[in-house]
DNA sequence: CTAACTGTACTAAAACAGTTAGTACAGTTC
DNA sequence: GAACTGTACTAACTGTTTTAGTACAGTTAG
């Protein structure tokens, strides 16, 4: 479901919300599923359960979650716009690596490329 | 020439790479043209030397700059290839970045503006 | 009701990366 | 020789990440 890198200089916590976000928001993980528990989760990725915690508490703050005491925690795939910050970060890195590549000479028709690689179907 | 940003969570030795990268591959200093000497842009930027070594040794192993004791350190604008593993990374960050915007409900004509932004004249 | 699960909260310590400080040495330039 | 340059190294401080351990309240199935 997710895999860590311990190399990577990212810490656990992100990989772990980032790796979340990604099944909700491609639909890998359907809205309203539930997700794996803290501790069981924990148990899985043999890390600790305030780890799994704290990646669970920023994505429902950023809206792709919800967690419930006593029930558990649950995909939020919100149509649109549950995150505006998310979306104008995401803008600016795409622009960014668009301009490098750019300047790397890899051509527009390149880059389109890349960029209808994840286009829905 | 850089500008350091202390509330970003990159680490500063990274900032000022990235910021030299920039100015080497946009072409802003030329082939060659001689950088800023590691104890002087450590005093222009109120930070330790040392914090700006790393940067110019990572800078140095990525293809973007030759360091040469007793000289100085000098841009490198290798026309291309001089750094396929960088490339094969902005690649991926592009593909990931555009894929979760897709999914977001942006459009491929609005990804494709911004990725056109940076294109060169 | 009991037992086993759920999320949540909190403190304390350990581990790590980033950064600074200071010093030192060898090569270059004038 | 003096003033630069890059490089190397150790030591210490700092903040974040992660772990460990414990505790409490709500939910659910038996």
């Amino acid at each position: 479901m997710i895999t860590l890198n311990y190399r990577d200089a990212r810490p656990i916590y992100e990989q772990v919300k980032d790796g979340l976000r990604r099944l909700i928001v491609s639909g890998a993980v359907a809205d309203g599923e539930k997700l794996p528990s803290v501790r069981q989760l924990a148990g899985q990725l043999a890390i600790n359960p305030n780890t799994i915690q704290r990646a669970y508490n920023e994505l429902e703050a950023e809206g792709y979650a919800a967690s419930v005491p006593g029930k558990g925690s649950f995909a939020v795939r919100g149509e649109r716009g549950q995150d505006d910050a998310r979306r104008r970060e995401l803008s600016e890195t795409l622009r960014e690596t668009a301009a490098e590549l750019h300047a790397m000479g890899v051509s527009q028709a390149e880059i389109e490329a890349l960029c209808k690689e994840g286009e829905e179907p």
